[in-house]
DNA sequence: TCTTCGATGTCCGAAAACGGCGAGAATTCG
DNA sequence: CGAATTCTCGCCGTTTTCGGACATCGAAGA
């Protein structure tokens, strides 16, 4: 279990990876940011990590649509499924709550699937962040409503999201 | 994570080691036997379990009053020190419940030492055997109370002990 | 003598709470 | 009258909480 840290546009971001596998994508302090296992060591110099950064600083500088990358999210059947959903999603597209249920065969899960989404531990990557509410509204980022409004921005620079109250 | 069985004069028993240590002794069928994990290998010839064998082969034969293993039980901290408090108890000698609790310094805690000595992996070689009720009943076994009284027997065959009625 | 009760750590099942939802009814404003 | 907003309620997997049951034992009360 190894981890490292970049310094993205939108705030430092943890990448953990456990050698061969990139496992985790957190930006620091986000809500279900894992505390860090006190045996993992600090390698900023691992392959994965200088693939994973090299890829993120492609993303955001707006050079890259897709990653490539190995990646290994480990959770429940019902919340693997839903990942691997979301990768389905491509960049620039979004996706509902309820769509997403639908796709996995259960269409009357969508809150579940939310559950699910929020427990994603590989953001950006495994694009949680293009799943919205059905009428439009943002409704939840784990990293912060900011931060999910600024990446859909990024992936469709012309588009207008509705604004939360408040 | 390797096993392997031993036909012992009160019925087969299980053995189980991580490759240099002995983690397991359970006689076939009783109360918490763990089922076999998948992943692990009948190896009846690994130096661990010939030397458990024979020394177990020696116990029962009534010429050997100890053991001499190397031994891994994993555990709650509190199970722990009972399971250690356990090997305290010489052979041919028994305790009750609360003495063990008072020995752990946990005078009040007799009825959680119970618990903890049911959930003994070692069987025989960690002599939850040794303990007794109060008031002399043999109170349980998960290896089944008649296997107790055999033990017990073995290590003091001119003691009596009490029959609990019924 | 017999029954009741309280203290203790762990496991297990049941039940409830809790979410990054969504459809439909009720309500509120122009 | 619409159209937007708010409420209410059902949906569903996961997490948390809670209540017993145990390989006990001593003290207190009937």
């Amino acid at each position: 279990m190894i981890y490292t840290e970049y310094g993205s546009p939108l705030g430092r971001i943890l990448l953990l990876a456990d050698g061969s596998h990139l496992t985790g994508v957190y930006f620091s302090g986000q809500k279900y940011e894992p505390s860090l296992d006190p045996a993992s060591k600090y390698n900023p110099d691992s392959g994965i990590f200088r693939d994973a950064v090299s890829q993120l600083g492609g993303y955001f500088a707006g050079k890259q649509r897709r990653f490539d990358l190995p990646l290994r999210a480990e959770g429940t059947p019902f919340q693997m499924e839903v990942w691997a959903a979301l990768m389905e999603i491509p960049f620039g597209e979004t996706a509902t709550y309820g769509e997403l249920a639908e796709r996995i065969g259960r269409k009357e899960a969508a809150r579940a699937v939310g559950a699910a989404v929020g427990r994603n531990p590989i953001s950006i990557i495994v694009p949680c962040h293009r799943v919205i509410g059905r009428g439009g509204s943002l409704t939840g980022y784990a990293g912060g409503l900011e931060r999910k409004r600024a990446l859909l921005e990024l992936e469709k620079p012309a588009a207008d999201y509705p604004y939360q109250k408040g």
